[in-house]
DNA sequence: CGTCATTATCAGGGAATCCCCGATATAAAA
DNA sequence: TTTTATATCGGGGATTCCCTGATAATGACG
């Protein structure tokens, strides 16, 4: 709801800085992107968001040449926004940003349409490096992602086939979150803008991929999956 | 009691400045918290670690006033940190910074020692709140968490009483402990041949002692309870 | 270019549960 | 002895669970 604008630099030369908008539910975090991005001559940041809906409303009226968006958002999530974002704006350069060292989610960005995928455990000059990269046209994955999705690549046909998460579809997981977040049904139904029970369509397809008997289980597995930095 | 200064001068007032040490796995978030510190006149960050090895050595050179420890680390995670250093600085404020929302890690924060729990959620100065008031010997947490813990902890002598586990009944521990292992009301009142209906009057009681406000969050509790090696 | 699989979305309806209101009996504490 | 905590159970409405469906869109495969 609460959402950020930040004006143009009134300095701003004749060379017009590239305009960026930041989308991230951690005010810190916002914070240290907006002052790592501001100090350097070529960038500015144009505008803020912490969810989705004010994204999209500041990216009506900001204009950026590129977003960086946290994977991790309340109600709908990155990727949700990511997919409306590209509904109307089918080449704006979108930067995906994520605490988990996971391969499965910079897949599905990829995949959604991101142009580039970066963690936030990675140095901070990495981020202006990306920003770059996807504003001059081109992807950006960091070298341990790159490795690690060919791994998966080369492998994934063959042997490691446990049921696992990564067989979720991007709704499906996104439910799996919340639920290991301790969200109930309804609350899921609400924060998403879906039916209860579509909601409880997902799950029961969750159930179906990884093996799971009631829906005790099911919040057993997300809770842990929730709790340990998503390993796996 | 400190003094403060209006203009500060790196040379001569350094001293003065309450020394801040900042624990997290993520540079960007380090960054931010950095740069918010820095530019306030009485604070400065001395040191950075990622982890929790790396902090004990900053923090044997570094000789802070205060610790930001991030919850969520690689390897041993915040609150093991925090048992590590309370072994040696029994006194040393420690603000543990989270990205989870929920009471559960607050909880067990401040009776692992912390002086205070803010959520990455919070708006920035929070934190320097947050830090000030630990920095004069008391405890900061969220008024939200604030207030749930005024019901449950609540004293003669004005120290902390451990609420909680403790107090439960063993018929109520017992049944805690099976939904923390996944199992169901009614599977839980054949198990220990009981009525179903005496089985959800126990979940209420717990419910009740650990003013827990959903059988959801009651079984978030109890799975985590019983992941987390039974610490009471 | 059909066909099949997957995904995303929703409904009906019965079983199970949650959760509020109780109750009774006993043992311990005040 | 009155109060409190514990252990045990019930009624009943609201909610969730879970099974069996449906429809439309997409994508893959031949």
């Amino acid at each position: 709801m609460s959402v950020m604008f930040k004006a143009p630099n009134p300095h701003s030369q004749a060379v017009t800085k590239k305009r960026i908008l930041v989308v991230d539910d951690h005010p810190i975090v916002r914070q240290g992107l907006a002052l790592l991005i501001n100090r350097e001559p070529d960038l500015v940041v144009c505008g803020e968001a912490e969810e989705a809906t004010g994204a999209m409303h500041v990216l009506a009226s900001a204009h950026p040449d590129v977003l960086i968006v946290d994977i991790s958002l309340n109600g709908p999530d990155g990727l949700d926004l990511l997919k409306t974002i590209r509904t109307t704006h089918p080449t704006l350069p979108v930067l995906i940003l994520s605490m988990h060292d996971e391969s499965i989610y910079a897949e599905r960005a990829l995949r959604a349409g991101a142009n580039g995928y970066i963690m936030k455990q990675e140095a901070t000059e990495k981020v202006l490096v990306a920003v770059r990269r996807i504003l001059s046209g081109e992807i950006y994955v960091s070298d341990r992602i790159a490795n690690k999705m060919l791994k998966h690549y080369i492998t994934g046909s063959g042997t490691l086939r446990n049921s696992s998460i990564a067989d979720l579809s991007d709704r499906e997981l996104e439910v799996f979150r919340l639920i290991g977040e301790g969200h109930g049904t309804r609350q899921i139904a609400e924060e998403l803008h879906l039916s209860i029970k579509t909601v409880e369509s997902y799950q029961a397809h969750i159930k179906e991929k990884l093996s799971l008997r009631s829906s005790r289980e099911l919040m057993q597995h997300a809770i842990q999956w929730n709790m340990n930095e998503k390993i796996a």
